[in-house]
DNA sequence: TTTACATGTCAAGTTTTATTAACATTAGAA
DNA sequence: TTCTAATGTTAATAAAACTTGACATGTAAA
């Protein structure tokens, strides 16, 4: 599944380990989501695209 | 995290089996969910919210 | 060039999500 | 009441998400 994490990070000038503490998942993890290695759990992906102020369908991009 | 499906489904008359069919995971992991006993996955919750045309956060209400 | 910070990646382990199979309970129709 | 479909629940297992720790690479500033 794509996602725009690495952008709307990038907007916002955090660093990987920025948004992790703020999600409550380590570096390692937001770097694999934001690399595509795994899909977060559906809480962790109400958290992210909570910190950015957008629904979950503008932050991660399923199918079609 | 609560959920919305069993009315969702109860508007379309779907049974679980019906509906687990239709998102491609067996009707004792939408018995589950229903029941809050655990979360979908996130590409799992996108199929659910598709198949009853909603927004994930309008079936799956997380937090608040 | 060296220092410092950000990112990439890997291995090994834990927790969570999902599976199949089996059986119990509930509710409604015959 | 009896039969049947739907739902509830449990056990054992597999697969996916996430962890810590360690180390490599990239990039930019001193």
């Amino acid at each position: 599944m794509e996602n725009k994490i690495r952008v709307l990070r990038a907007e916002k000038n955090w660093t990987q380990e920025d948004l992790a503490g703020a999600v409550g998942v380590s570096r390692q993890t937001i770097n694999a989501i934001e690399k595509g290695k795994f899909d977060p759990s559906l809480p962790t992906a109400f958290r992210i695209a909570r910190l950015f102020g957008q629904p979950i369908e503008a932050v991660f991009l399923y199918g079609d």
